[in-house]
DNA sequence: GCAGCCAGCTTACAAGGTAAGACGGGTGCC
DNA sequence: GGCACCCGTCTTACCTTGTAAGCTGGCTGC
């Protein structure tokens, strides 16, 4: 059951995830799921669990040293792990932030990730801190604020933006020299790889220097 | 319309804002509503505009110097405006994250942003890299991964959880240590001030050496 | 005084989640 | 061998929500 929600959700996006879809794809009735779950959150919560297991093989397959100061790549590249699955899921951070109990094979995770900051020498303490300045990067994403699909120039220019532009100019001024480049490989908009990781890399540098 | 909307999430969430509650709290029929906006996704815009108009007042409120090193204490001050017009609004950070369009309001506050940095020395280049950094902690939020609202202990553990504890070696020790005080003051779980700027001061710091 | 528009209203429909029970077949106990 | 029980499924139906379609009454401009 779990299985085919993913399937309908890398398909059609998490809101093709209903429970009488669902239920068709298993040849089933809507109601009868009802026997296995109590409701269709918990239905999210075991997707996000299925994510999860996936992002633990995916990182189990990559692990390095992590004593002392290699703690650093080896927390990269766990949480490089886990985008990559994220990847191949695009509706997944949306529904990962919008569970309100934590999912055993994310809080796996999440345990490796202390783990490997412990071996690398931070306190207890500086670990709690890093987690929650980490937040959704941790788990390999960062919610963008803005995501325009499609693309930026869609049709003639809107005249609410043009007008808007001119009051803004540090923000026109800077995308008119930043040409985003490369808008495969993105979950977001400009979520690409490189975004993610200069983000990343400033706060695995800034932990670095509390450790 | 839009105030009633903002009013109606106030108090019961985002939820609580659908076409009929919203017209009934306008003395209205739901169709009607729709004489003035195309569908509820423009509601939704509509009103992350008005918490962007907010946060924009709050913002010019506490305007300092940005020029050279000072470009820090302004953003950072620009930035915790920000927050505090969210923890006034709670349910914001969620709608603001599902809009498909910027917000002209809340353009404004990056451009300021922008604008901060580029007083600081920044290049357009520098710049862009560091919205991408900041993400939604621009505006004053950092979506946690988890969200437990009622609280850790609400009545007997859970034994799937006490069997999971035994698999969570480094988050059980780090948690045991680190208590969680304070749980006033916060938008999500542990995303309370102290963390908040934890994070953000990473983020700065690291930004501010790229400078 | 009339055409036309504007803003509201009524009605109705299509999803979607899910409550309430009917049903059918297998199991365990007498 | 028979019967009570239970488990998993199905049918039906309800409620909520967004929204399509079209009616209506009053104001405005000619």
């Amino acid at each position: 059951m779990l299985r085919a929600a993913v399937q309908l959700a890398d398909s059609g996006g998490i809101s093709a995830v209903t429970m009488r879809r669902l239920a068709e794809e298993l040849g089933a009735e809507a109601m009868s799921l009802y026997h296995h779950v109590a409701n269709k959150e918990q239905v999210l919560d075991g997707v996000v669990d299925v994510i999860g297991a996936e992002i633990n093989e995916a990182a189990a397959r990559v692990t390095l040293p992590s004593r002392g100061d290699d703690w650093k790549k080896a927390a990269r590249v766990h949480i490089l792990a886990a985008r990559e699955v994220l990847l191949r899921h695009p509706w997944a951070p949306g529904v990962i932030e919008s569970r309100k109990n934590a999912s055993p094979a994310v809080l796996l995770h999440m345990d490796a990730l202390v783990g490997i900051m412990r071996d690398g020498g931070f306190s207890n303490d500086l670990c709690h801190h890093a987690m929650h300045a980490l937040g959704s990067r941790a788990l390999g994403f960062s919610q963008e604020l803005f995501d325009p699909g499609g693309g930026p120039t869609t049709g003639e220019p809107d005249p609410v933006m043009v007008a808007m532009a001119a009051r803004l100019p540090h923000l026109v001024g800077m995308l008119s020299e930043v040409a985003h480049d490369d808008p495969e490989s993105t979950i977001g908009w400009c979520d690409d790889q490189t975004e993610f990781e200069f983000g990343l890399d400033i706060v695995l540098d800034g932990l670095d220097r509390l450790r």
